[in-house]
DNA sequence: CTTTTGTCTGACGTTAATGTCAAACAAATA
DNA sequence: TATTTGTTTGACATTAACGTCAGACAAAAG
């Protein structure tokens, strides 16, 4: 079987993905989807069986992409500092295309109770904690925990393009508007993160 | 109407607030609801009409005590960098009741189109802007956009609290452990800001 | 005690969302 | 062309969520 390649299957999955990720409509109806893809909502079933499955799978695709896109950059062999400019870069293009991702992977997390698929304590992870503890005794990063420079990194990141409509409704900011932010902020974040 | 308070009323505002704003279960049913305030869930009806008017309703309040809140350290006479010191008590004390108060707010804005009552700029906002650019002219605050400031500290603040159980999950935090990183926080923030 | 009034409950009907299935369809293969 | 196989569709049944309503209940007023 799965021998003819229509692209159904994939197109099912990117239209969830978008509806979720990039929309934020996070309690969307099987319906929702197959008419934002322009198919019939029975052909969900047949390539996912359930609605669940679907969530499921979308959620799984979407927890590993994470983990892929971070050990992308905790591996690099860069010199720390340039390594985390690339990571901004890198994470601020993803961000942009998928701004409500972490917020959809909460919610799920919340509401069903869904837990990582794999448990390990990411080897890539422990040598990026060094690396930020090797930036901190150099004097190129204030002292605290690691983990919390990298909080800050994601916080700093993520946060503004999360809450995006809000702030856009309380404070009547345009696009344009917002676009000048986020361009000034790759410097301020750098600024922020070093020194 | 309205004579005699059982406080059933409140209780349900309360026990909808508790489930999203602090749960983040946003797609909590009525049921969901009634449940664990311990009431019929026609009582809802019965004081609400419909679960779209608790819904709005319940939006509307938290929209308006972030406003408060807002406006409470925009208008104290307190000098800046102290009104920021005491904001992110404030702040933090907030979010660790209800730390998907603003998730829900976007979550909702993107489902359901809900839009802000009042649309004035908020004149408290626009004196807390000017203090935000005098600060900057001192030499106090990085070179930056008023409103990129803004977004920092609360990008700093609410960030952590949004995403902990995902972090929980991909690098195994513990409670204790996650306290610890939330103490040391406050002095970072601080430090991330000024300067 | 009786009546009124506000509050709460359970039964019912309606609607929306999901899943199953048989049949239609189209693209390979014989 | 005929057949097989994978894909898609629409009709149907099932379930869950919501709202209405009549009546039960309890507290205040008479």
């Amino acid at each position: 079987m799965a021998v003819r390649d229509t692209g159904t299957e994939q197109l099912i999955k990117d239209t969830a993905k978008r509806i979720f990720f990039a929309e934020g409509k996070f309690n969307a109806t099987t319906q929702d989807i197959a008419d934002a893809a322009g198919v019939a909502r029975t052909v969900i079933n047949y390539y996912f069986r359930s609605k669940d499955a679907l969530f499921k799978l979308v959620f799984k695709e979407a927890m590993d992409d994470m983990k892929v896109r971070l050990d992308e950059v905790l591996l690099s062999e860069l010199a720390f500092k340039k390594k985390i400019i690339r990571f901004i870069d890198v994470f601020l293009m993803e961000l942009s295309e998928y701004p409500y991702k972490e917020a959809f992977m909460i919610s799920e997390i919340n509401t069903h109770g869904f837990v990582m698929p794999d448990k390990e304590p990411s080897l890539a992870l422990k040598h990026f904690f060094k690396q930020i503890q090797e930036a901190i005794d150099r004097g190129e990063v204030k002292k605290m925990l690691p983990l919390n420079f990298m909080l800050n990194l994601f916080s700093l990141l993520a946060y503004p393009l999360l809450t995006r409509p809000l702030f856009k409704q309380m404070l009547e900011i345009t696009d344009i508007k917002f676009e000048q932010l986020m361009h000034e902020r790759k410097k301020i974040i750098v600024e922020m993160l070093f020194v």
